[in-house]
DNA sequence: TTAATAGTGTCTGTAAGACAATATTGC
DNA sequence: GCAATATTGTCTTACAGACACTATTAA
């Protein structure tokens, strides 16, 4: 054990090349027309320099693990605090040589799902700017099904992005839809997880695919699942303004950690 | 444009500190007793010197990109190449900074699933030996149910493993299970899965679920969820020493990609 | 009264688990 | 013939998609 001492004492770390690890996260909300959006940020410096991007940032080596570098980003971006019971998990990490031109950089991507009360934008260090899109099916050049972004007073195409920030939202889209029938994901996306409707929970899972369902079939699903699980607890019934009285449930957590 | 040829020109990487970056492997392989192995190389030097761990090795900033960094260590370690259609995917990134001693290392791990007359398998250049344990369910000291490795003249507890592998591992066979159903996973550990009865598929399935199968359900699924849908052939009947002949079936190739 | 929303009921095809029965072949 | 293995069949329960219907309430 002295031998292990004595190889940690003379240990130069500095002898190998070492790529620069970043933290990027795909933060996904829904909005007040129940459509998906995507938290974008304007780059203010190089490289690409005033395209849009999803947030992220560099691990500070040493301080902190990958996974706190993301909350901390997160944080920084958004004032949501991990704890704060909003999802946040890894997607994918990428790291060819050349993904960005200022040196070899291998980014750790996160999903993100954040009710969109819980967002207080603000635009971080690297960034001139910062703000949600909705994301929209449309068709790109070629007539391929693809992917733009719908903003306030602006609309980006998903080549348009930084980086590789293309593919990692189609992933991080893909990933959402694989989980939705056997995650608890679209919970954590309703603006109060503690008081919602059954309607309120098919706007999200309809936003995520964008697609219809079927309402009674999802009342069905839901019943099952959740009510008769005792994953989630009705409420009874209340009155809500402009509409007529419904039933209210409340989430009351998850089984499944995979 | 200029600006930004510019502003990399004078790009100093080395202003932040970076962590060093690994590419492990969780090498799954079905052994002839139907029992599901995993790779494991005795570390040569510090730390844990002595200690089981799953292969890996750094990321050789520049000239690399993650993916390839975990081929490379793939074929170092068993000489299998990923374009023998083997299965080699990202499992998860772990970067405590103290989860190295030596200094703050980012972990991207894969898992790989190798039908086992592909392993040739070297201990590689930090490893005095390489061996394939077979996995098996067991309970540790606290009497909670758990892993331990059996190879050739030893077994391994799961905390005996260095670093955090014994979580990795653990990840590494859930994620297998969870996506067992809805992927084609078992095939890629087939013995050759240009050639193979029902009965081969079943055991696959049988090793990494630890648990014995209907083989009539098993059936009635392959032919309607693989034969059916052309993803699988039929090669027809066959026979086979010291059994009764049986049908043989090619693997023609997965649809999915998440 | 109409329109919108909340909630119920039903029909069909398909899938999963349990388990019984038959068929073929080596020995 | 016996034992092992391959293959087929059946019964039950459960779930998914489509769609028609009733109930309540705001405007």
């Amino acid at each position: 054990m002295d031998d292990e001492k004595e190889f940690l004492a003379h240990y130069d770390a500095s002898k190998y090349e070492r790529p620069s690890v970043t933290a990027d996260i795909v933060i996904f909300t829904i909005d007040e027309d129940n459509e998906l959006n995507v938290l974008l940020i304007k780059r203010g410096g190089h490289p690409y320099k005033d395209h849009w991007a999803i947030p992220g940032g560099f691990l500070e080596a040493g301080k902190e693990s990958i996974d706190e570098a993301a909350a901390r980003e997160l944080y920084e971006e958004t004032g949501v605090k991990v704890s704060d019971s909003i999802d946040l998990r890894q997607l994918v990490t990428v790291g060819s040589p050349n993904r960005d031109p200022r040196t070899h950089v291998v980014s750790v991507v996160y999903t993100a799902l954040v009710p969109k009360g819980l967002l207080h934008i603000k635009a971080g260090d690297d960034a001139k700017e910062a703000k949600l899109f909705k994301i929209r099916k449309g068709y790109d050049e070629n007539g391929d099904l693809s992917l733009y972004f719908v903003g306030d007073k602006c609309s980006i195409t998903l080549k348009n992005l930084a980086f590789d920030h293309d593919e990692l939202i189609i992933t991080a889209l893909k990933r959402l839809r694989g989980r939705l029938n056997y995650t608890d994901d679209a919970f954590t996306l309703l603006k109060d997880k503690s008081r919602f409707d059954i309607l309120e929970l098919l706007r999200v899972h309809e936003a995520i695919l964008f697609q219809q369902l079927d309402k009674s079939n999802f009342r069905r699903m839901f019943l099952r699942d959740y009510v008769g699980k005792h994953r989630v607890k009705e409420l009874g019934q209340y009155e809500q303004e402009g509409k007529r009285k419904t039933t209210l449930y409340k989430y009351l957590g998850s089984e499944y950690d995979f």
